[in-house]
DNA sequence: CAGAATCCTGCGAGATACTG
DNA sequence: CAGTATCTCGCAGGATTCTG
């Protein structure tokens, strides 16, 4: 999805990141990480589309869920959720070969902390895009 | 942030999404409107520092505690939270004057949820970096 | 079918400079 | 101090084409 470069952690400095709440800046920091990913709406929508499906699906399947996504984005976000170990990926070697995706174990445990988001969103965003609405009314007259 | 263009809902189309789980790929879906502002990494930071600070911020303090945020992108940030309602902004005319920031009731909803995804970050970021760090060991080598 | 490779483009976002 | 206004560059990401 974003950092591939040779940054990379090599096994020993994973525990390097400190606990300061703010450094998300730093490159470091666990918290900027997954914003990167969850900052990426294919891969939350992948997750949960995962989710939603006990069980495993195939590429195919996952891109007619995922309605937008182009195949190269979801090829490049399953590869990066496979990187973080949070998908698994089965390859099923039959003529017209398929393969299944699924949640890992780790993946698993993110659903809870995104359906949180999901509920907020479904509770409240009518709201906020009410608020968009006014402020855009107030405000687009006087070039502010 | 992401839409200032000219999709923008006219105060009548606020209601219009409707409620399926799925739709993400609805650019009408709430959901999807809520990712792009916490795919940000900015906007979450910012709510972050705010529900940190029990009570205001000014611009520059901000800016301070969000560290590498260019003026330029905060000042967007907030004007984009501010639009959705999640922070208030109160202006102090003085000689220099003085601009303080907090988050709206609205706003404070949002705290909780964003907290549950720091929290799994920082127990489960280490093993995603562990998990990458193999991931790009076995694969980098092969082409794949 | 599941992907890799290539080409091409828009806008996200930094640096710099100017106002009230 | 708290912004707004430009200009510019990089790369995220779409469309298209090719393979095993």
């Amino acid at each position: 999805m974003s950092g591939e470069e040779g940054t990379l952690a090599a096994p020993g400095d994973v525990g390097v990141t400190a606990s300061r709440q703010g450094d998300l800046f730093d490159p470091l920091c666990p918290t900027r990480h997954l914003l990167d990913r969850v900052g990426s709406r294919w891969s939350v929508m992948a997750v949960l589309s995962l989710a939603a499906t006990e069980g495993e699906l195939r590429f195919t399947e996952l891109k007619r869920e995922m309605t937008g996504v182009s195949q190269k984005m979801l090829a490049q976000t399953l590869r990066a959720l496979e990187r973080d170990g949070l998908v698994g990926r089965r390859v099923e070697a039959s003529k017209p070969p398929r393969v299944y995706y699924r949640l890992t174990g780790l993946g698993t445990t993110l659903v809870a902390p995104l359906e949180g988001l999901r509920v907020w969103a479904e509770r409240y965003m009518p709201v906020v895009q009410q608020n968009c609405a006014v402020f855009d009314a107030a405000d687009g007259l006087h070039t502010r």
